[in-house]
RNA sequence: CGCGGGAUGGAGCAGCUCGGUAGCUCGUCGGGCUCAUAACCCGAAGGUCGUUGGUUCAAAUCCAGCUCCCGCAACCA
C-alpha cells in the first residue's frame, strides 16, 4: 500500500533583497513539519520557492544594470544557500520564471477568461500616470489615486479583472465554519473588512511593466502578481504542465504556511481562484506572526544584526531553529533579541538537553567503562519516567497535527527536565559506591539513555543536524531512533555501549556574546554619520516650463492639530500670504503639532484640493524621504516672507 | 461610535468556554548535590489578575462603563 501523501508549502518569497531571519521563520516551521510527517511514514511533498516577477524586480535590476533574470538568479542562490545552511529539506523549489510554471499560469489565466471570471476592464478615470497604477472604483479616494492622491486620468489603458464576488459566500463559510484558517480568531477580521463590504474585482494584469508572464491572447499584458504567484502551489505539482505529474497525488495541500501580512491573499484570493477553476481547496492555512527585533518590526536596516548566516555560524543551525520554533506561537508576534535567544539556548539546549546527555554518557563510562551490563534491577521513580517517555509521542503527534510546534517542543522538554530530576532522585553516584547496587545503577542509566533516545528521536524533526550526534553518543542505531520505536521503552540493547563526544550545545557567555554581537553591528553599520540611502531612480528629464507648472510658495504654519480617526494625518492652517489655507499632511507619526506651529515651510500651492478622512486639503507641504521610510519637513528661514515664490 | 485582539508577581506567557485556594518559563534569594557544559535538584520572596461599578454566598473568570496598548481597514495632496 502506498504511503499517504502530505503536501506542505511555504510562500514563494520575493527576492528583491537577500533573505533574512523572517524568511527562516516560515521555512523552518514547514521543514520541521515535513520531517515529522516523513518520520511518521507519510509521502511528503515540501515546496518552497521564489516569486520573481514584477515591477520592483525590474527596477532593482535596472539600477544594477543587469537583466531581471540575472538579478534574480543571484539572489535565488543566496536563498538556496541559506536553506542548505539551515538544513531545510525541501523536496521541490519553484521559481516563477521556470518554463513549466509560466505554461501553467498562462493556461489558468486563459481558463478563467474562457469561463468568464476574467474580463477586460475598460474603466474611465482609473489610471494614475505617475504611479503607473490601475485602481478599481472603490479603491479611489474621492475619485483620486489612493497612492499619490493625484487626479486619475480617463485611462485608455486596459486591464483584466478577476471577478471575486461570485465566491463571497463560500469564502465566508470557509473562514467561519471550517478550520481552514489557523488561528481562527482572524476570521472575523477578514470577513468584516473584506467580505462584508463586498469583494472587489481584482486587477490581474498590467501593461505598465514587461517583467512578467505574458497573457497569451493579448500580448500587451503581463499577468499581475496574484495569479502568477498563487498558482505556484499547483503548477509545482504539474497542474497545467507536463513537467511534473504529482497533482493527483498531492492536491489539495495539507498546509499552506504564511506570515500574517499575506494572510489575506491566501485566505480570500487563493480560495476564490480555486473555486473559479473548480479545484479542491487546501485543507489548512496556518498563519504566524512576525519576528520583531528588540520590540521593533524587522526591517532592512536591522537585517545585518540578525543575519541568519552570522547567527548560524555562531550558534549552529539547530540552535537558531530551536529558538525560532520555540518562540513561534500561531498568530502572535515573537520577539527576537540576541539576549532572549542566547538565554534560551543556554537554559534549554545547553543546561537541559546537552547537559543531560553529557552527564548520562559520562556516568556510563565512569561506572561501567562505557558498556552497560545486562543485569538490571528496576526500582523507585522508574515508572513515572517511563510512562512519561512512552506517552510523549502521542502528545507531540497531536501538537504537530495542529501546527503548534512551540507546544510540541515544550512537551519534549518536559521529559528532558524529568530525566534530569530522575538523576537527582536516584543519585547514581551513591549507588556506585556499593558493588551490590550495580544492577540498580545499570537500570537507572539505561532508563536515562532510553528517555534521551525517545526525546531526541522526536526532536530530530526540529533539530535535524545535532540529533544524530546524540545518537552516536548514546549508542543508538538507526533503527532504534525510528518513529515506531519512539513510543516504546526498552529499545536500546541491554548491553548498549556509549561514546563520549563533544558538548552538543556549548554554553554561551551572555554578556560577552552580546558585546561581540553589538560590536559586529557597529562594524556593519554605515561608517559615516550620514545614513546611506539607496538612490531612487532619477525621474525623466523635464523642460523648465514643466517645472513652473508647480507653484511652490513659502508659508507659515499658524495652527496645527491631529486629524481625528487618523494615525498619520496632521491638519495645518497656513499663512500663505494670500489669505490662508488648510493643508493636510501625512506626517503625524514623526511630528506633533507643537513641532510645527510657527515654522515656515514650502507649500505646493496649486495642487487641486482633496478631501482626506473628511478634511479638505489645499496643497502639500514639502518633505524629504528618510531611509527608514519616515519623512522630514523642509523648513524655510524665518526671514522669508509668506507667499514668496520658489524657483 | 469602521472591525478585531490585548492589559495577570522584575520580564515573557498560561488560566477566562463550564465562576470557588493564581500557574508556567526566565530572573532574584536561600538550601542540597557533585555524575555533568559553574550545569542539575529542592525551597523562598515577589501579584489590589488595567480601572470603576454590577450579578453572586463567592469573580482573573460573567455583565456594563472607562483608560491605555496592538493589529486590520482607512490614510501619508
Amino acid at each position: 500500500m502506498p504511503n499517504k501523501p502530505f503536501y506542505i508549502t511555504t510562500p514563494i518569497y520575493y527576492p528583491s533583497g537577500n533573505p533574512h531571519i523572517g524568511h527562516c521563520y516560515t521555512t523552518v516551521a514547514c521543514d520541521s513539519i515535513a520531517r515529522y510527517k516523513r518520520m511518521q511514514g507519510y509521502d511528503v511533498m515540501f515546496l518552497t520557492g521564489t516569486d520573481e516577477h514584477g515591477l520592483k524586480i525590474e527596477q532593482k535590476a535596472a539600477e544594477k544594470g543587469v537583466t531581471p533574470k540575472e538579478y534574480v538568479d543571484e539572489i535565488v542562490e543566496t536563498f538556496k544557500k541559506l536553506w542548505s545552511y539551515m538544513n531545510i529539506s525541501y523536496d521541490r523549489y519553484i521559481r516563477t520564471t521556470d518554463d513549466y510554471h509560466i505554461e501553467t499560469v498562462q493556461k489558468i489565466f486563459k481558463a478563467l477568461y474562457d469561463k468568464g471570471y476574467i474580463y477586460k476592464g475598460e474603466y474611465s478615470g482609473k489610471y494614475c500616470t505617475p504611479c503607473e497604477s490601475f485602481w478599481t472604483e472603490s479603491q479611489l479616494k474621492d475619485g483620486k489615486c489612493p497612492d499619490c492622491g493625484r487626479e486619475v486620468t480617463e485611462a485608455k489603458e486596459e486591464a483584466y479583472f478577476f471577478k471575486m464576488s461570485p465566491f463571497a459566500e463560500r469564502i465566508e463559510k470557509l473562514l467561519t465554519e471550517t478550520d481552514y484558517l489557523r488561528p481562527k480568531t482572524r476570521a472575523t477580521e477578514l470577513v468584516n473588512n473584506f467580505i462584508k463590504p463586498g469583494l472587489e474585482d481584482l486587477c490581474v494584469s498590467r501593461t505598465t511593466f514587461k517583467w512578467g508572464i505574458p497573457v497569451t491572447f493579448d500580448d500587451k499584458h503581463v499577468v499581475y502578481v496574484w495569479i502568477d504567484a498563487l498558482s505556484n502551489y499547483i503548477s509545482a505539482l504539474g497542474y497545467g504542465n507536463t513537467t511534473y505529474k504529482d497533482y493527483e497525488k498531492f492536491w489539495p495541500a495539507d498546509v499552506h504556511m504564511v506570515a500574517k501580512d499575506i494572510m489575506r491573499f491566501h485566505a480570500i484570493i487563493w480560495p476564490a481562484m480555486l473555486m473559479a477553476l473548480d479545484l479542491p481547496l487546501p485543507k489548512h492555512l496556518a498563519v504566524h506572526g512576525w519576528i520583531t527585533f528588540n520590540g521593533q518590526k524587522m526591517s532592512k536596516s536591522l537585517g545585518n544584526v540578525v543575519d541568519p548566516f552570522v547567527l548560524g555560524e555562531r550558534y549552529g543551525a539547530d540552535a537558531i531553529r530551536y529558538h525560532i520554533l520555540r518562540e513561534m506561537a500561531l498568530g502572535a508576534d515573537s520577539s527576537f533579541s540576541n539576549e532572549i535567544m542566547i538565554n534560551r539556548i543556554n537554559s534549554d539546549l545547553a543546561n537541559g538537553l546537552g547537559n543531560l546527555v553529557s552527564r548520562t554518557v559520562a556516568m556510563v563510562e565512569k561506572y561501567f567503562g562505557g558498556t552497560l551490563p545486562k543485569e538490571k534491577q528496576s526500582g523507585e521513580f522508574d515508572d513515572e519516567l517511563i510512562s512519561m517517555a512512552e506517552g510523549l509521542r502521542a502528545k507531540v503527534d497531536e501538537f504537530v497535527e495542529h501546527t503548534q510546534i512551540n507546544n510540541a517542543l515544550a512537551e519534549i522538554f518536559t521529559v528532558i527536565s524529568r530525566a534530569n530530576k530522575y538523576i537527582d532522585e536516584t543519585a547514581p553516584w551513591v549507588l556506585a559506591k556499593d558493588e551490590a547496587n550495580k544492577p540498580r545503577l545499570a537500570c537507572v542509566l539505561y532508563n536515562l539513555l532510553e528517555a534521551i533516545r525517545i526525546s531526541t528521536t522526536l526532536l530530530s524533526a526540529f533539530m535535524p543536524t545535532t540529533m544524530p550526534e546524540v545518537w552516536k553518543q548514546i549508542g543508538a542505531s538507526e533503527s532504534d531512533v525510528s518513529y515506531e520505536n519512539a513510543a516504546k521503552f526498552g529499545v536500546l540493547p541491554a548491553d548498549v555501549t556509549v561514546h563520549r563526544g563533544e558538548a552538543l550545545f556549548p554554553r554561551i557567555d551572555v554578556d560577552k556574546e552580546i558585546e561581540e554581537l553589538n560590536a559586529l553591528i557597529r562594524q556593519n553599520a554605515p561608517a559615516s554619520e550620514e545614513p546611506e540611502i539607496e538612490a531612487e531612480p532619477l525621474a525623466p528629464q523635464i523642460e523648465i516650463d514643466e517645472f513652473f507648472k508647480s507653484d511652490l510658495r513659502v508659508a507659515k504654519i499658524v495652527k496645527c492639530e491631529k486629524v481625528k480617526k487618523s494615525k498619520k494625518l496632521l491638519c495645518s492652517q497656513l499663512d500663505d500670504g494670500m489669505g490662508g489655507r488648510q493643508v493636510v499632511s501625512g506626517i503625524a507619526q514623526w511630528y506633533s503639532p507643537e513641532d510645527l506651529i510657527g515654522k515656515k515651510v514650502i507649500l505646493v500651492a496649486n495642487l487641486k484640493p482633496a478631501v482626506l478622512c473628511g478634511v479638505e486639503s489645499n496643497g502639500m507641504i514639502c518633505c524629504s524621504d528618510m531611509p527608514d521610510g519616515s519623512a522630514k519637513v523642509i523648513f524655510v528661514d524665518d526671514s522669508v516672507p509668506c507667499g514668496s515664490k520658489i524657483r
